[in-house]
DNA sequence: AGTCGCTATGTGTGAATCGCATCTACTCGG
DNA sequence: CCGAGTAGATGCGATTCACACATAGCGACT
């Protein structure tokens, strides 16, 4: 696996992770979730993030509330709404057509090879 | 997330799948370019397709020279330059590798179940 | 001849988005 | 006290986008 080349999956992708990190975590907010969708390669900053998650939030398709933290300033914690959800699997599976249109673009231009 | 595209691939990625199409053409021009890449699922316009080969020109990529058509007006013929080859080699390896990274995160999701 | 539709290449523009900087504020360690 | 890390949010210039518009050659049909 290597690691020396950070893959930049492209921003337009960012509400389909949150919601999809919001499904595997139930609830969390936006400072964690940044961190999360980097860890995946997905580098968006803070504020891309924050009004993500805001625009999800007039859409309905999360909810969010004020929760203390014990190490730091309070949380705006944020969950799926069941609309969300529903959103979310719309998410995987956009997500899984694009990784196969790739796959079926990169057949057509003859570059199956693998990557070194 | 957006539930009423068919399956649209990121306009990001316009430019890499111009230069793998002049890789696998040898050859060609705006007009067919555009059908080109929105055969592969990628729906940009022909504006777009057009100022994006014009970046590719200016940034010495790609190469231009006018030819006479039997069934319209003229056209803006393109063909990569050695740069270029060596973007188009680069663009299969960043496609490839975005598709990888997406295969990732929907294994960090747990949706690897197979798309209907 | 007129004009419709397809081919073909562009530009103009208002809106949306991006990236980066900045602000506030809480906690903990040195 | 101060700096670093945590946490949320706004401001704003620059870039990008989607769409409309302009121009023009060509073939077919009326």
């Amino acid at each position: 696996m290597a690691a020396d080349t950070p893959t930049e999956l492209p921003r337009r992708f960012l509400p389909d992770f949150l919601l999809l990190s919001l499904k595997s975590r139930d609830r969390s907010y936006g400072y964690e979730l940044c961190q999360a969708v980097q860890a995946m390669g997905l580098s968006a900053d803070l504020a891309a993030v924050y009004r993500s998650l805001r625009t999800l939030q007039r859409r309905d398709l999360v909810d969010s509330s004020w929760q203390p933290s014990d190490s730091g300033p309070d949380r705006r914690v944020y969950v799926l709404t069941d609309t969300g959800r529903r959103a979310a699997a719309e998410s995987a599976r956009e997500l899984a057509r694009i990784r196969d249109g790739l796959t079926a673009a990169l057949v057509e231009f003859d570059v199956t090879s693998p990557v070194p």
